[in-house]
DNA sequence: ATGTAGACTTAGAAACTTTACG
DNA sequence: CGTAAAGTTTCTAAGTCTACAT
């Protein structure tokens, strides 16, 4: 298809008449195609917004009489308020959570802020609590759950999916991503949280945001409530907010990855990686010069930048001491993250990084740079204790205002982006062999995809059941190999009897053999590609990457050079969000 | 420059559903 | 048909980056 040039410009941020010309104005260029309508300028995000309000956590049963807390022994009883927050932590004894320390202190603090004076006084020692009962009867409660029958979960959820899962902005009917408030729970940080088992408090209608246009139906709080404000801000897309109490930051509701707002935001993104792609060389001189810049901030700049290049660093902005677990990006490395190695391995000017990135994943590597830049590290490091940081003269915002000078819409994660999806594309053209067959393209395609979740350190914890499913696929491969050699004794035997007997029948059966054979090889293949996929993707996570950093377009560009079905590449949900990238690509698409 | 609020993307775990298999 | 494994969806935390105030 054929985009009209003026959504080009628009999608590259270029200024053109047409642009001036509409502005502020709602016009639909064609029909045919939702990604090929007009967009705003000014960042307006839409000129209609309609839809439901959020739907709130269900409100607190008590638990029956029969379910008892014990503290010391004893049935203290629970006033609700206390009762509730006790559910949170019975509903978590299973998990690890409940055993460390910050968590129990923190939950402790914060249930005892919910109690009466009396229980206040009584209930002193987590220790001394005894939750299990409660959370005997949730175990029970969710294995009632499960058997209820499928119709009914299906008709309850369907009928809340369609009443509040879907606005309309503009002129499509839209699906919300979360539409549910978040219940109350114990907060739940990832790594050394310091905040974790904190209360997460209710969200009541008195706290939310509704944003929606003024010529819509506003959507309406439950009877005998108010909404905190109704906004109607067209420069933001999300449809509701509220503060959350952990850290105090703002929680919205907005729509899913599949609509208008959100797919033209990743096309603009993976366009702005492309133009990276123009001017990359450039770049990359530039920042090897000024590795030997008289000024030190630009010389730690310029490391920086190779850092988040070579590697695919993220740009690590500073974070506030004690709010958050302790993790860092490239900006906020500190000297104990780093260790120089003149000469290891039979390799020169080894670097060791060492540290926990987002989320608490750790990202360790030894990598052999260049000279200069060891040089320069040394020269970082000097005279530094570890916990300072690597790169004083330097934060994002200061490399952020830099790479905006080299390249319009140029910032520290485009680098991230492109580099993903231009290593993807290298790597299919190089493992992808046109003799294989299907199964075999597709292993290619999850090495290729793997190699991109590497660089970006995309990894999972092994699945708990790891080593047995591995090896119950083993057992089938050997089953597999056994079941290969009878159907090729079979077919030796039948091509004797043929051979001797010379009729039709006969001649039939080794047919039918031969037909066996080929199809239990390739049963036998299958499973081989299954296991040598698995095995290797035993600590590492392809959807991250899949969702957020490959272009689709060099997907779907590949599914059809190979005539591979684009459902083999990404499911339902997938194809979705990705709607725009299949709707336009062919086979010749260049990242 | 430096701090902060706000908006939006990216992230892995957990919950849930479907499929494969004996 | 029941179970286990695989696949999908949901959940919400944790990042990035911009805008705006100081």
């Amino acid at each position: 298809k054929t985009i009209s040039n003026h959504l080009v410009s628009c999608i590259l941020n270029i200024p053109n008449a047409t642009n001036k010309k509409n502005e502020g104005l709602s016009v639909i260029l064609r029909a045919d195609s939702r990604w090929e309508e007009e967009r705003y300028t000014d960042g307006v995000k839409w000129k209609f917004l309609e839809h439901k309000g959020p739907v709130f956590a269900p409100p607190y049963e008590p638990l029956p009489s029969k379910v008892n807390f014990y503290y010391d022994g004893k049935k203290p009883g629970l006033s609700p308020e206390a009762e509730e927050v006790a559910t949170f932590f019975a509903k978590m004894l299973d998990h690890e959570y409940t055993t460390k320390d910050i968590f129990r202190k923190n939950f402790f603090k914060d249930w005892r802020k919910e109690m009466t004076s009396e229980e206040k006084a009584k209930i002193t020692d987590l220790k001394k609590c005894n939750f299990s009962e409660m959370s005997d009867y949730f175990k029970a409660q969710s294995e009632a759950r499960k058997a209820m029958s499928k119709e009914e979960k299906l008709v309850k959820n369907e009928r809340l999916l369609q009443e509040y899962g879907f606005c309309i902005m503009d002129n499509h009917r839209e699906r919300i991503a979360n539409f549910r408030i978040e219940p109350p729970g114990l907060f739940r940080g990832r790594g050394d949280h310091p905040k974790m088992g904190m209360l997460k408090r209710r969200i009541r209608p008195k706290d939310i945001i509704v944003n929606c246009s003024k010529d819509s139906k506003h959507p309406q709080p439950p009877p005998g409530t108010k909404w905190k404000e109704v906004r109607h801000d067209n420069k933001v897309t999300w449809l509701v907010s509220w503060t959350e109490n952990i850290q105090g930051s703002i929680k919205y509701i907005m729509l899913n990855p599949s609509s208008r707002i959100k797919g033209e935001k990743d096309w603009q993104k993976y366009e702005t990686a492309r133009r990276l792609k123009k001017c990359v060389d450039r770049i990359r001189t530039q920042y090897r010069d000024d590795w030997k810049s008289k000024e030190m901030r630009i010389r730690q700049r310029a490391v920086a930048l190779y850092f988040i290049d070579k590697l695919a660093l993220r740009a690590g902005n500073e974070k506030e001491e004690g709010e958050t677990a302790d993790t860092v990006g490239c900006c906020s490395l500190r000297v104990e993250h780093l260790k120089l190695y003149p000469e290891n391995d039979g390799q020169e000017y080894v670097v060791e990084f060492d540290f926990l990135g987002k989320d608490s994943i750790r990202y360790y590597n030894k990598v052999p740079v260049e000279k200069r830049v060891f040089k320069n590290l040394q020269l970082f490091m000097e005279n530094k204790e570890p916990d300072d940081d690597l790169f004083d003269r330097l934060n994002t915002s200061i490399l952020n205002k830099h790479l905006q000078e080299l390249m319009d819409g140029l910032t520290a994660k485009v680098f991230r982006t492109y580099n993903a999806s231009i290593t993807l594309q290298q790597q299919l053209k190089e493992l992808t062999n046109v003799d294989e067959n299907v199964p075999a393209k597709i292993l290619s395609y999850n090495r290729a995809n793997r190699a991109v979740a590497i660089l970006c350190n995309h990894q999972r914890a092994p699945p708990k059941t790891f080593e047995k499913s591995m090896q119950n696929l083993q057992t089938k491969i050997e089953a597999k190999r056994d079941q290969l050699s009878d159907a090729k004794r079979e077919l030796k035997s039948a091509k004797a009897d043929a051979k001797v007997r010379k009729d039709e029948k006969s001649k039939k059966a080794v047919e039918t053999k031969k037909k066996a054979v080929q199809r239990i090889e390739e049963q036998l293949m299958k499973l081989e590609v299954q296991a040598t996929d698995r095995e290797e993707n035993k600590q590492i996570a392809l959807g991250t990457s899949k969702l957020n950093y490959l272009d689709p377009r060099i997907s779907v560009a590949w599914c059809k050079k190979w005539g591979i079905p684009v459902e083999k590449i990404y499911n339902k949900t997938q194809r979705e969000k990705f709607a725009w990238a299949i709707d336009m690509a062919d086979e010749d698409f260049e990242f």
